[in-house]
DNA sequence: CAGTATCCTAGCAGATACTG
DNA sequence: CAGTATCTGCTAGGATACTG
């Protein structure tokens, strides 16, 4: 997609080394992980993948569960992580019809890191809203 | 910002109970945990919390390790992330300037849930990169 | 070096309507 | 119920230029 902008060739390999040292972001197989990271952090995975941590649901409970979500946005999201192998898809051939998705074992795998980024903001909202608070009226008063 | 959809006024009160049991995400309260989470999982965030994680850097370092990154972008995104308080701002009175980024209290208390994020897309790439595959061949021979 | 200011556009995402 | 299709606006974010 992007390409580097400037040393984009030419690395000292070895650079790939997992986590262990310094991370650069910019070597060909991590811009993978740059595109992966946004997929599943993207405005309302985290949430589906949270919410299927838990159990399986059904396309209405999810849209129920995560209001404001649009019918469209979730489908596109389930589809998404269906493809990337994090959500499974099962269909029940019953009228009206059925359809409960779970996490996959990969997504499983995902699901606890998930949970604790959810849990997190969860936690730590009051902080956060706290701090804006000081930031703005901090750029408040430098302002006038 | 987008308030309910529906049914914004007039929830059931006590339904904001933490991470016990089936969880809702329409409830006011829980519409900030969803404006957070968008905020420290949106495209540039995570990178730059998982690299503080590790130790402190400067702009351009930031720049340099994050490559794709655009100057705006990455201004834009530590304003953010100073504003959350999850990121202290250090300015030396050098010239040429000179300004340490690094996670404060909060940002830390969040830090090992981002590297573990990470390190997990990290880890799993290949099994994503295989299931879209499998997920693409299966849709091509469905239509064909 | 470490930003801000401005301009501009690709594509995300909402609304709406239709279908198996 | 569980979607897909289509249209469209809005804004995130890239490129570029300028400043302390």
């Amino acid at each position: 997609m992007e390409e580097g902008t400037s040393t984009s060739l030419g690395y000292p390999e070895g650079t790939v080394s997992a986590w262990s040292d310094a991370h650069q972001w910019d070597t060909r197989e991590d811009c993978e992980v740059r595109q992966i990271l946004d997929r599943i952090a993207d405005k309302w995975s985290l949430l589906v993948l949270a919410l299927l941590a838990e159990r399986p649901l059904r396309f209405s409970e999810l849209r129920r569960r995560i209001d404001g979500v649009s019918q469209r946005m979730l489908a596109v999201t389930l589809r998404h992580l269906e493809r990337d192998g994090l959500v499974s898809r099962t269909v029940f051939p019953v009228v009206p019809p059925r359809v409960d998705y779970a996490l996959t074992e990969l997504g499983e795998s995902l699901g606890s890191t998930v949970q604790a980024l959810v849990e997190w903001t969860e936690g730590h909202q009051e902080r956060i809203i706290e701090a804006r608070n000081r930031y703005d009226s901090a750029k408040v008063s430098a302002e006038a």
